[in-house]
DNA sequence: CGCAAGATTGGC
DNA sequence: CCAATCTTGCGT
């Protein structure tokens, strides 16, 4: 049986997509063959051109050209020239946003996750309806989920209007 | 071409 | 509190 999310999920607004994702199942297949599976437990939105603390609030460049995409697609970048960020694109074609994973079960963190999901730049681009080692599936004993709202992190250069945007979404079971 | 800053983390 | 480490956007 197949469970995994597909574009009519992900080609949502992100601030209906992101909370959507909590409490379901982010699955990986590595190099080796394995299959690890892990619950998404938190997760921040970014939402579009005039959203500062959104990478697309610079506009359409190399980097952000991933986000322009159709919802599903995987954008991925190095921040601090260390941590891997493992974000989702939303929303339909041309209109910029994105989900940033910032934890999975036993790992929290947006750079712990990417480690232990082996996620680097060769993800970027990479579609999660498609691709054969990353993809998102339904969860299917997820019943009554409590999610608290929180202030996105680390973004207090984006100004007092975005950066209070309670724009996190923490699994709070 | 140079430079400053960054959606983080771990160590002092 | 602060360094690590490198990509990116922007100014010169």
């Amino acid at each position: 049986m197949n469970n995994r999310l597909t574009e009519k999920f992900f080609c949502r607004d992100v601030l209906d997509v992101a909370p959507d994702l909590l409490g379901n199942i982010i699955a990986r297949k590595f190099d080796d063959g394995s299959i690890k599976k892990y619950i998404i437990c938190e997760v921040e939105a970014y939402r579009g051109e005039d959203d500062l603390a959104c990478h697309a609030s610079k506009g359409h460049t190399a980097r952000t050209d991933v986000m322009y995409n159709k919802g599903g697609c995987i954008y991925v970048y190095l921040i601090y020239g260390i941590h891997w960020m493992l974000n989702i694109v939303t929303a339909e074609k041309n209109i910029p946003q994105a989900v940033l994973i910032r934890s999975i079960e036993r790992y929290n963190g947006p750079g712990k996750l990417s480690k232990e999901l082996q996620i680097n730049k060769s993800f970027n681009a990479e579609n999660v309806e498609e691709s054969n080692r990353i993809w998102i599936e339904k969860n299917p004993n997820l019943t009554d989920k409590k999610i608290k709202l929180a202030k996105r992190i680390g973004i207090d250069y984006s100004g007092d209007i975005w950066k209070n945007k309670l724009w996190r979404f923490i699994l709070d079971n």
